[in-house]
DNA sequence: ATCATTTTATGTACTCAGTACATTAATGGA
DNA sequence: TCCATTAATGTACTGAGTACATAAAATGAT
């Protein structure tokens, strides 16, 4: 079995973006150099690039994870619920087991002010938000039997990620405001449970709702 | 007056933009560089920036008119319509008055296309998107008579801008397919009432329905 | 018209992310 | 141990964007 090499070849990975994460939220995305990273991970700066070919990448290092969690729920699903309620409830439970993904903390606030203060990692967020959108949309389709351009899966895919997008946004405001977890995830689900009256609305009459 | 000054700069500045735009749809936004913009443009390297700060603003070098649009919609507003049932007409009017905004041709089939070739100018589209979801939240809030952090505004706000967007790429999908314009049009015009109903849905109760 | 002022265009020199390609070194299997 | 594979690294380059200085053009007042 040839593991140490991947587990080497991880550890190597998992210093790298330890490293680059602890400088960008100490000094900044922007005021970190890629060298700077290399020297804080003792590896040489073209490792850095061996194994993110962006720099941001060292950051948004978990982004699968997010995706692969929303695919999940809808291949868990209890058939007698309906999709959209689903994710609704997706969102309940997330809130309840107290995860990561939906964190309202003194850490995860250090994140956002992080990626709020750059525009590449903006960028990157966004990315991974209109990556989702997709992983929704054909998760979706697939889900109900229907072709994986569905247009209706799309609507639904968008105004779920908007929703969830506006939650999130709003519920770490809410914490910066407060510095109380529980009244952020109060309007977390607040929010979810707004759009998911109008997501049910819209998709009223297709299989999604 | 100084009015051959401003001129001047104006031409300079759209002769930059012009001749980027037209590099950038011929060979693509990453096969162009500055310099070859400045050469084409007949200008400086250094003007180039002077006018376009980041490469991408010289291609999308119209985005404000995108957000007076939308502000202006409601400033003008019928006030026995609902702020979203103005939007709602307002994708109406902009396609029944053949906008620019929402064209369906070869010629917008260009730009779609040199925009889904280049990762910085996704980008750059996904950030203009979210400032027009910014835009719409002040204008709704400020609208109604509430605080411009309004929670329900920002919901509001990205469920719009989540449906014009499905509908925008949707109706671009159809144009492909069939190069029919009505077609395209008729899938917009369609994806944005169905959008509408979901978000008078989630905003039922509030001013903004 | 001329000169001083302001604004616009431009040049030089730099930083830094990212790429292409070559090389070294560590690992695993025979 | 020797060979094949893969990870780590070095060198040299491209191209965007910045800092700072300078030239050139337009303006307004005299």
């Amino acid at each position: 079995m040839s593991d140490r090499r991947t587990r080497k070849r991880l550890a190597t990975r998992q210093g790298i973006s330890d490293a680059a994460t602890r400088l960008f939220i100490e000094r900044g995305f922007d005021h970190v150099t890629v060298d700077e990273i290399a020297a804080a991970a003792d590896v040489g700066r073209m490792t850095v690039f061996n194994h993110f070919p962006r720099k941001e990448d060292m950051f948004f290092d978990r982004d699968e994870e997010g995706r692969e969690m929303l695919r999940e729920a809808l291949r868990q699903r209890d058939p007698d619920v309906a999709p959209i309620e689903t994710y609704r409830l997706l969102a309940h439970r997330l809130i309840a087991g107290r995860s990561p993904a939906v964190e309202f903390s003194a850490r995860s606030q250090g994140f956002i002010e992080t990626i709020a203060a750059s525009e590449t990692l903006k960028a990157r967020a966004r990315a991974i938000r209109d990556e989702l959108t997709q992983v929704v949309a054909v998760a979706l389709s697939e889900c109900v039997g229907r072709e994986p351009a569905d247009p209706d899966a799309y609507l639904a895919a968008g105004l779920l990620l908007a929703t969830w997008t506006v939650a999130f946004i709003q519920a770490h405001r809410t914490f910066r405001q407060t510095r109380d977890t529980e009244e952020a995830r109060a309007a977390f689900l607040a929010i979810v449970d707004k759009g998911s009256i109008g997501l049910k609305a819209a998709m009223a009459g297709t299989p999604y709702a």
